[in-house]
RNA sequence: GGCGCGGUACCCAAGUGGUAAGGGAGAGGUCUGCAAAACCUUUAUGCGUCGGUUCGAUUCCGACCCGCGCCUCCA
């Protein structure tokens, strides 16, 4: 079996089989620097993330490159309005998005930015003129000519031939030849930043950063093009009409969407009060792994309505793995094999790479893991499970986790960094008493709750059960959980 | 209006032309000094509504109802 793909281009799924033998070069339109990430972008990042992990998982080579859009219309604005530069506006916004991506598990990408690429953005625009494909407006400004592309609208299933057929739709007060036709280049603004270029004054328009950005690193032709849903038009397909006609060739191979997320029912916006940064809920005493696991818990292309029940079970998910890692392998276990243990491991590995390699339904893998989770409890109880079982399984559940990542126990440390944070924004009043509690609770080092454990169970052992029970309680409330079990005392951070 | 997606149990959600994965929540039970974890049993004769095709449809077709997205720069 090979991967599908759900390709935009098509409105099929295809099979997903990379140009140049076994490498794939990628390219996914990033965050606009200009305000903390909020979760629908997350949910878009993350989906790339997963696509990302699970291709390297499969064998692939990468080449993966991903935009930081430091440059556009409502950056240059707010930098103008605070009076800093460009730079040192996104600056605090582009390290916000590289902590956010650590927090939620997302492996850096290799990032490229718009300000570093002008001088070639200009290059591109000069060609495209050269070719009589894009035009010079009195203000300076260059726009590309949609009906020197007849394909115009193939991404997005849009028909303008109309259009190309010649007939004038009303152009208002811009100069441009046809009202569709989009900026290439924006002429300057008094007051706003601007760079010298070849052709003069002005800055980039978004489309363009993209397509010159995703060439220079990948290519004229490369494997695949992501974002989120509502890039694929107008930005996407700009991105195609510029480049195509410029190389003639295809630009990018499948294009993958990824559909937008719903809160408690509703599309996020400020307007409505349920538009959340991922800061925004770590303050709220939400861990990353539990964000991180509901927003992987539904395929990609699924609407995915993001709520506070659906939170909270997903915390709970996420402890079921991570109960279930923490006892395969901290007990002892007699040596040798069990044939179904082995083949419940091997079977697990194979449903879902299966389910993944379906167009990515991760819903189905993870049916996969708690089905394994189940019937490896079921048989740890009854006593089945042998030393090389537990190697089997554990090894089932990293490879789950190679695409998921959740299971690494390091959500103490991410939240006290937003706790820490919080301050510096002025946010302290938003820290809530859950948070508070989270952060508490790494406080105490392993070796403190190693001596209280000691102390506990020399109090067990005496059957001095009311120290016992306070020492319990005196744990539970810094966040500590012990539990005593036939293998051996474990303990787990809440 | 144009283009597109979806409606599955209390919640989230997978899926299939042959009789409904998985997770959470609820109820009962086992284990346990207590607690926790874990396991077992249980929770949709039913998959928006109405027709059609079929030996058989939740799965295909049609109509309708409802929700959602995009239609010039919001992931």
């Amino acid at each position: 079996m090979a991967l599908r793909l759900y390709n935009t281009m098509s409105s099929q799924v295809e099979d997903f089989h990379p140009i140049r033998d076994n490498e794939v070069r990628m390219y996914a339109c990033g965050p606009t620097v200009y305000d903390y990430g909020h979760i629908g972008n997350f949910r878009t990042f993350i989906a790339v993330d997963m696509l990302q992990r699970f291709l390297r998982q499969s064998g692939y080579k990468l080449r993966f490159v991903m935009n930081i859009t430091d440059l556009d219309d409502k950056i240059i604005r707010n930098a103008a309005r605070d009076g800093v530069s460009v730079q040192q506006y996104t600056a605090k916004y582009q390290k916000a998005f590289l902590e956010d991506s650590d927090m939620i598990g997302i492996e850096h990408p290799h990032l490229v930015r718009a300000t570093e690429h002008i001088p070639q953005m200009a290059d591109f625009v000069a060609k495209l003129v050269a070719r009589n494909l894009a035009y010079r407006t009195d203000d300076g400004s260059y726009y590309f000519r949609i009906a020197s592309f007849p394909p115009y609208g193939k991404l997005s299933k849009k028909d303008f031939s109309e259009m190309r057929d010649g007939s004038r739709v009303d152009v208002d007060e811009y100069d441009k030849d046809s009202a569709r036709d989009f900026a290439l280049w924006k002429a300057p603004k008094p007051g706003e930043a601007s760079w010298d270029t070849s052709i003069g004054p002005g800055r980039p328009g978004w489309h363009l950063e993209c397509s010159v950005m995703s060439m220079a690193e990948l290519g004229e032709t490369f494997d695949l093009h992501a974002g989120g849903e509502d890039l694929i038009f107008p930005h996407h397909e700009n991105e195609i009409a510029q480049s195509e006609s410029l190389t003639g060739k295809t630009f990018a191979r499948f294009w993958f969407h990824v559909r937008f997320l719903l809160v408690e029912g509703e599309k996020m916006s400020k307007s409505l009060g349920n538009f959340y940064t991922l800061r925004d809920l770590v303050l709220k005493g939400h861990k990353p792994s539990s964000i991180r696991y509901l927003l992987t818990s539904v395929p990609y292309r699924t609407q995915l309505n993001f709520t506070f029940d659906g939170l909270k079970q997903a915390a709970v998910s996420v402890e079921r793995l991570r109960n279930f890692r923490q006892r395969l392998s901290s007990g002892d276990f007699p040596s040798g094999a069990n044939p179904e243990m082995q083949a419940l491991g091997n079977e697990t590995i194979d449903r879902m790479r299966a389910a993944l390699e379906d167009d990515l339904n991760t819903a189905q893998a993870q049916g996969a893991i708690f089905e394994m989770v189940r019937k490896a409890n079921s048989a740890l109880d009854a006593g089945q499970v042998k030393k090389d079982d537990t190697r089997r399984l554990l090894a089932a559940l990293e490879k789950f986790d190679e695409i998921f990542a959740v299971l690494k126990d390091d959500d103490g440390p991410k939240m006290k960094q937003v706790f820490d944070w919080a301050p510096t924004e002025g946010r302290e009043k938003d820290i809530s008493p859950e948070l508070r509690e989270a952060v508490q609770s790494g406080q105490l080092s392993d070796a403190d709750i190693e001596n209280k454990i000691a102390e506990m169970e020399a109090a067990r052992r005496a059957r001095n059960f009311k120290t016992s029970d306070a020492l319990r309680a005196e744990l539970a409330a810094a966040g500590v959980i012990i539990e005593n079990t036939k293998e051996g005392v474990r303990y787990r951070r809440k």
